[in-house]
DNA sequence: CAGGATGCTGAACACTAGTTCAAACATTTG
DNA sequence: CAAATGTTTGAACTAGTGTTCAGCATCCTG
């Protein structure tokens, strides 16, 4: 592992060729390298297992992707766009902020956002993307929060619109993380008084 | 790697010597094995690694803990004792509520907390003995809470105490999670939240 | 002081991973 | 059709990891 983050952290600037962009194989790569991180968590998504998964040789793996690094953060990358069309969705909803919660204590996509959490704090390639990444998601959140509920932020129950969003995310993510491990005392309890908040913050219309 | 999961799975039955409990050997290498799980995450905790950490054989590590599981469960059960104890004199102040949270926002611990939630997801052999430590840990907040705030919790800011310590773990772990990524904002926000609330359901003596 | 218990070491085996590269095959295009 | 270009493969090299085990050294005890 000492050799393949050399090897990633070098500029690419060798002249071997490397597959189309465009490339069904390369697809089917990045499919099933999002699979073996969903089943088997990031530590387990070398190229090898990939191959394997993917039904192709590991050559042909580096073919596309010189390094594991560029694997991985094209993989994130996709990932990163559906999840914001998910949110976009969520925005364009009447309901913006219950949808949003509801994307974060619900979705699958929490799953995935934990692995690469946990990705970036050991790959130092990818960290910068992950971490830009979390810091758009959250200012755009922000944005929505201050329009959305600007002065009703400011009563007995007040928070502000960063602080709601970090702990929207925050209680979704030790959620699904507990989850995982297999302890869930005090999880129903903890989401029923997110929503009960929510309410308060932002009656719901009906 | 299957290798090594097949065997630590095996139950322990050979006659092979294994170094005496109260070793101080035994206590360094637990020590080398902590420091390289908080400098370089549990992935890097690996016999090797650690023993050159430690300044020792490989072997020689193997001679105290015949799997690397057996070396990874004593590193946290340690960790855990400590952990304990932590909590305990949070809990013998005069203001447990707020102790345990500096405790979960605060603490160096939490790092290695995080590490250990990552490690158990991986490693059924160890799974079972994190996720009994952490019931057990939020039973005993939920009992402390129920005492220490009980009525005061059905206000409208009320919190079941369960939920109540899930939050709290919850926020803090984020914290964390997000700044050893190097994301920030909001962050200061959701901290200054979570002490507004908790001065609203336990006013503050003075 | 002989002999077992205890601490330690070196060498080895089996396995996974990342990566490279020349050569074979396939497809497109001039 | 032939050349260029794009895809795929097999084999190999390097490096890290878990684990075993026979045997050396030392120390304690009968």
């Amino acid at each position: 592992m000492k050799a393949a983050e050399m090897t990633a952290t070098a500029t690419q600037v060798s002249k071997r060729r490397i597959g189309a962009e465009s490339s069904e194989t390369r697809a089917l790569i990045i499919e099933a390298t999002e699979l073996v991180i969903r089943e088997e968590g990031y530590a387990a998504a070398s190229t090898r297992r990939v191959a394997l998964r993917a039904g192709l040789k590991p050559s042909l793996v580096h073919y596309y992707f010189p390094t594991t690094d560029d694997l991985l953060l094209s993989v994130f990358e996709r990932g990163a766009a559906q999840s914001d069309t998910m949110i976009a969705a969520a925005i364009a909803t009447g309901d913006p902020v219950r949808a949003l919660w509801r994307f974060f204590s619900d979705n699958s996509r929490t799953a995935l956002s934990v692995e690469y959490l946990a990705l970036a704090i050991r790959r130092p390639a990818i960290r910068a993307k992950i971490a830009a990444h979390s810091e758009a998601m959250r200012a755009q959140q922000i944005a929505l929060f201050e329009r959305l509920l600007g002065e009703r932020l400011t009563g007995p129950d007040g928070c502000p619109p960063a602080g709601l969003s970090v702990i929207l995310a925050g209680i979704g993510r030790a959620l699904f993380m507990e989850s995982a491990l297999g302890v869930s005392s005090g999880h129903s309890e903890a989401a029923a008084w997110v929503e009960q908040w929510l309410d308060r913050l932002l009656p719901p219309v009906g």
